[in-house]
Order: structure tokens, then C-alpha cells, then sequence
DNA sequence: CATCCACAGGAAAACGCGGTTG
DNA sequence: CAACCGCGTTTTCCTGTGGATG
């Protein structure tokens, strides 16, 4: 009796914490502003617009204006291939710019039209082939199973009855892992000579050194002008940050040091501007439910419990082998502290797929999976000779033990061993 | 200096899947 | 329906290698 009073005397109280806290002073006026995968699209350019107003990327802007501004006067110009670290604002740039572009061109009446083509995930050359012809006709995907020249005809077909320009901004170019020189060789060399429109092609990538990747061939038929874009610097992602928090916040209850911190965070890291935002969002998130102001504390805290929510997020969606694999890594780190050889991790992998009552994998896959781990920055994995004793990868755990321990123990529930 | 460990990682073959075609 | 197709994945087979050790 005594208990059932006290819990629910527990809840009420809840609830008036609850009522106080959405009735006092908010924080997050709209926090739609911070979140850019649900932002509306007519909002997201009047937000993007804002930024170029303030003189960011306007190097960038420029330098893409002047390698396109002759297709207005039906002057020739050139493939574009631009690089530039993640969250340097080359898409939005990008799109920003040929939206005024054509803007422009209709206003002139010289028809130039574009299209983008995202190569978010890892694919293949049939799978960019297909996205193009996605994004040419919008219908149906086409499925693996029909011959690649089959795929190549219904874009030439698509592409048959256009006229003017045509501008095909291909993002995130260097996740096509297999064959792209076949691909890269049709876009450049075949297509354009089968279709009466003419053909322009913007490639953006990361890598620095994508272009010389390429076939020799083709990359001295692929004429073309290089943009680059370099990170955001604290100064600019303070500004980007501020116009995010005037628009989603209230300024009022935001100290300028919370802001520093978190641009010099990013800055310091790797200038994306994408990750900034984010930390903002989060650290908003929790100065609001805390019902206070967003201070240097909230982003210290938003800071660590991003780091601990990624690191879980990502290791529970792993594919089932490569859990495994990140739990015989972690197991190894727990025992023995430092460093782990690649042997031992297998010895530990086949001992858990054992206890799964799972065929386990050949040595060589979990050499690849061990290298996708790497890359996920889940572990880090570096070759080391250890001379007479062979060669190795040696592997070291780059998340601390607290997280490795919380993310072992949260894989060890997902996991149903035998 | 040659040797040889303990793997890395490339190449090719084998497999399985989702699809089309006759 | 079977036969077939090309893709992506995995296995098998293999050659390559940095450097401590004898």
C-alpha cells in the first residue's frame, strides 16, 4: 500500500514536471530547422540561400558559374569533376547553382535541363546505370537479371527525343566500385555520340585522387575542369550554426560559447558542417529537457551521448558476421587490453558462429570484414610485421573500454547464442 | 644475408539470387 | 515451367612481403 502510494505520488510528480517544463520558456521554437532530412524543400533553399548570401562557398559558387555560364550562349564547355570532404556543402551547392541556372536558362529561352543522380550507397555499374535511367524517366527501377546493354539502350532511347542541354550531376561518383571503367567509358565516349542532346557531366567524390583511378584512356577523354572544396573553418560553420539557431531556436537562451565549442568540435574534426548541425540539434535537445539554457555543459553531454548512440546504432545494424566479428574484437580488447592480431580474432569469431550453430567464414572474408570495421572506425586495424613471427594486422580498439564494453553487452543481447 | 613466419590481399572459380524469355 | 542471364557474394587457391632471427 505504502508503495503503490509513493509510485504513484512518483508519477504525479512526473507529470507536473512534465507540465512545468512545456510550459516554460521552450528553446526549440522549430526544431524542423535542425533536422535537414525532414526540412521542407521550399524551406531548405530559403535556408540554403541564406547561407550563400553570406558569402559562404562563394568561391566555389563562382568558379562553377564561370565553367557553365558559356552554355548560355551555346558556347561549348566541359565535364565539371569536383571534390571535396563530406559535409563541405558540395551537393547543396551544386544543386543550388544549377536551380539558378536554370532558372536563368528559361528566362533567356535556352533549354537546359539537369538531373540528379545519387550514388548514396556503395554500387556497381549496373546499379549507377540504372539510377540514371531512374532519374531520366522517373518509373519503375529495373531489377539485376537483364543484360547491361539492354540498360544502356533504354537511356540512349530516353535520351532520343531530347534537344538543348543537358547537365547530369552525378553524386558521389567513387562509390561505384566495380567496373567503372566501363562506365565512366560509356558516359563519356558512347553516350554522347548516340543522342542528339548535348551531354554534360558533373562528378562529385571525396577522394582526392579518384580522377587518376581511372583508365588512362578515359581520363584523357574526359576533358575536364576540377572545383575543389575545401572544409568549412570554425568561422564559417559559426555562422551556419547561428542562422540555424535563429531560425529553430530561441536566441535568447543560447550562450555564444555553446556555439564556439561546437564549430571549433567540428572544425577541428573534419569541417562538416552536417555533423555540427547535428551536435547542435542534440545539444538543443538536451538543454531543453533539462529546462534550461544551451550552455557549454549541454554540448559536452550532447557530445559524449552521440558518440555512445552512433557507436551502438551502427554496431546493431551490422550485418550478422560482421557482429560477430566486432564482438570477438571487443571480447579480445576486455581480456587482454591492448593490442589483438587478426589470428586471434578469427579463433575468437569461429569459437562464437560455433555457439550460434553458424557455418563459420573463411579467413579471408573476415580479413575484408575486419577492414570494414576499420573503416566504420568501430576498431582500428593497421598491417604490422613482426618479422620471423609472420605478418599481421594488428588491431586496437580506438573507442575506450567503457564503450566497448556497453556495446559488447549490447550485442551479446542481440546475439542468441546456443 | 637468406630464411621463413603469419598473415594480406589479388585472381578466379563457384554459388545463389532475382529477374527475363521462350 | 524450365532454361538461362548477369550480378553480387563467398570460397578456394594462390602469390607476395617486412623484418627479426639464426
Amino acid at each position: 500500500m505504502q508503495e503503490k502510494l509513493s509510485g504513484g505520488k512518483r508519477i504525479e510528480s512526473f507529470i507536473d514536471a512534465a507540465r512545468i517544463s512545456s510550459n516554460s520558456p521552450r528553446l526549440m521554437l522549430h526544431p524542423e530547422y535542425l533536422d535537414d532530412e525532414n526540412i521542407l524543400e521550399e524551406e531548405r533553399a530559403k535556408v540554403l540561400s541564406e547561407i550563400f548570401s553570406r558569402d559562404i562557398r562563394k568561391k566555389e559558387l563562382q568558379a562553377l558559374a564561370n565553367h557553365f555560364a558559356p552554355l548560355l550562349d551555346h558556347k561549348a564547355s566541359s565535364h565539371a569533376m569536383i571534390y571535396g570532404p563530406t559535409g563541405s556543402g558540395k551537393t547543396t551547392s551544386i544543386i543550388t547553382f544549377l536551380e539558378s541556372l536554370e532558372r536563368t536558362a528559361q528566362r533567356e529561352n535556352t533549354p537546359i535541363e539537369w538531373r540528379l543522380v545519387e550514388l548514396t550507397a556503395q554500387s556497381t555499374c549496373f546499379a549507377a546505370l540504372n539510377r540514371i535511367a531512374v532519374s531520366l524517366e522517373a518509373s519503375r527501377t529495373y531489377f539485376k537479371g537483364i543484360p547491361i546493354e539492354l540498360m544502356q539502350t533504354r537511356i540512349r532511347d530516353n535520351l532520343a527525343d531530347r534537344r538543348g542541354t543537358l547537365i547530369l550531376f552525378l553524386d558521389e561518383i567513387d562509390n561505384i566500385e566495380t567496373d567503372r571503367d566501363i562506365f565512366m567509358s560509356y558516359l563519356v565516349k558512347s553516350l554522347p555520340r548516340q543522342v542528339p542532346v548535348k551531354l554534360f557531366y558533373i562528378f562529385t567524390s571525396n577522394r582526392l585522387d579518384w580522377e587518376k583511378t581511372l583508365d588512362a584512356r578515359i581520363h584523357s577523354c574526359l576533358r575536364s575542369q576540377t572545383i575543389l572544396f575545401t572544409p568549412y573553418n570554425a568561422l564559417e560553420i559559426t555562422e551556419i550554426l547561428k542562422l540555424r539557431v535563429q531560425k529553430a531556436l530561441d536566441p535568447s537562451r543560447v550562450d555564444d560559447s555553446a556555439i564556439n565549442l561546437i564549430s571549433a568540435l567540428a572544425s577541428k574534426h573534419s569541417g562538416d558542417a552536417r555533423k555540427a548541425v547535428e551536435l547542435l540539434s542534440k545539444s538543443a535537445m538536451i538543454a531543453e529537457r533539462n529546462g534550461s539554457r544551451l550552455t557549454i555543459k549541454e554540448v559536452e553531454v550532447a557530445e559524449k551521448t552521440l558518440e555512445v548512440e552512433k557507436t551502438i546504432l551502427l554496431a546493431q545494424n551490422l550485418p550478422l558476421h560482421q557482429k560477430l566479428c566486432l564482438a570477438a574484437c571487443y571480447a579480445l580488447f576486455l581480456r587482454t587490453k591492448k593490442r589483438v592480431h587478426s589470428g586471434d580474432v578469427y579463433e575468437k569469431y569461429k569459437e562464437l558462429a560455433v555457439r550460434m550453430n553458424l557455418g563459420p567464414i573463411s579467413q579471408r572474408r573476415l580479413s575484408d570484414i575486419i577492414n570494414s570495421l576499420d573503416l566504420y572506425s568501430l576498431i582500428r586495424a593497421r598491417i604490422v610485421s613482426h618479422g620471423r613471427y609472420g605478418k599481421t594486422r594488428e588491431i586496437e580498439n580506438p573507442v575506450g573500454t567503457e564503450l566497448a564494453a556497453r556495446t559488447l553487452d549490447h550485442l551479446n543481447r542481440l546475439l542468441v547464442y546456443k
